[in-house]
DNA sequence: TGCCAGGGCTGGG
DNA sequence: CCCAGCCATGGC
């Protein structure tokens, strides 16, 4: 017997799906025929904005959404977010570019390993060794006919068990021992990420940091899209960029001044912020006719 | 072709 | 504290 699957309409308003799904934040998901297709842990589902919201559609019988909002982050009232970012120029300017992005709500240990494998990374890239990953790795999944992604995000156990030869075959390169060594940390339950949702920011950090090839940049990315830390401030070379040419356009400030700035101009959700800059710093050039 | 990409680690000033 | 070099790989 095979599941009928399911739609569902999430009202909302404020949401820009193809900015949200597509600003870097996460890796897997697929835009066709003007919808987006995804998998959300254990399930496979299919995006598309309509008036009213968020029309969803599963492969199984769904009975609640909540995993769905959840992850969307749909019942945030984005408005009284964007109230607390500075009222600076370039900020009114990365706001009006992408008014409606979203930060996601991730699985950490899909977000943590995902940004393990970004480092001097483009994106289009990281999609690529993730989709070879969840190719080779992943438990394949309820899905419909012609989905393009079959299966789950690999779990720590499974890569766990994997050798850094096959991971390199992912052409992960150099990461690869560090994916590795996370995923055994965790599947040996030594770090449980789950605890760490318990922790205050800067806890929560340390123990991400301890992690081989894990700095600040990538726990900050991990506390930032998985765990909702929004005060979390990932610096990559594009929101360095951006902390540049629009702040210190004259100065060259240290890093450690720049650290100082950054937890302290963009308020209690600097994160949030930071993505609105990293995306306008990236697609601030692009011809409005070449989008689809 | 050469430069760059959602970095981190190590070893030197 | 700061910086250069190194680590793979591929897009542009």
């Amino acid at each position: 017997m095979i599941d009928a699957g399911t739609t569902a309409v999430l009202p909302v308003r404020d949401y820009d799906l193809a900015a949200t799904l597509g600003c870097g934040q996460a890796f897997r998901w697929a835009q066709r025929d003007g919808a987006w297709e995804g998998v959300i842990d254990q399930r496979w589902v299919r995006l598309r904005s309509i008036e009213r919201g968020i029309e969803a559609t599963t492969a199984h019988a769904a009975n609640d959404w909540n995993w769905l909002t959840d992850y969307l982050q749909t019942d945030l009232d984005l408005g009284s977010v964007l109230l607390t970012f500075p009222d600076d120029e370039p900020m009114r300017a990365a706001v009006a570019h992408c008014r409606g992005l979203r930060l996601l709500r991730q699985d950490p240990w899909e977000c943590l390993a995902s940004f393990i494998l970004s480092s001097t990374k483009q994106i289009v890239q990281i999609q690529q060794i993730i989709a070879l990953l969840c190719e080779r790795f992943g438990e394949p999944l309820t899905t419909p006919p012609g989905a393009i992604l079959t299966r789950a995000f690999p779990t720590a156990e499974r890569l766990a068990r994997a050798s850094e030869v096959e991971l390199r075959a992912c052409k992960m390169g150099f990461r690869a021992p560090s994916l590795l060594a996370a995923a055994r940390r965790i599947a040996s339950r030594e770090l449980d990420l789950d605890s760490l949702r318990h922790l205050d920011v800067n806890a929560a950090r340390e123990a991400l940091v301890s992690l081989r090839g894990v700095g600040n940049k990538i726990a900050n990315c991990a506390l930032l899209f998985a765990y909702g830390f929004q005060q979390a401030f990932p610096i990559d070379v594009w929101v360095m960029k951006a902390l540049r040419q629009l702040y210190f356009p004259k100065r060259r400030p240290t890093p450690q001044r720049l650290l100082n700035f950054t937890s302290t101009h963009f308020g209690p959700n600097a994160g949030y912020a930071q993505q609105y800059l990293f995306h306008y710093m990236r697609t601030r050039h692009e011809n409005p006719d070449e989008q689809r």
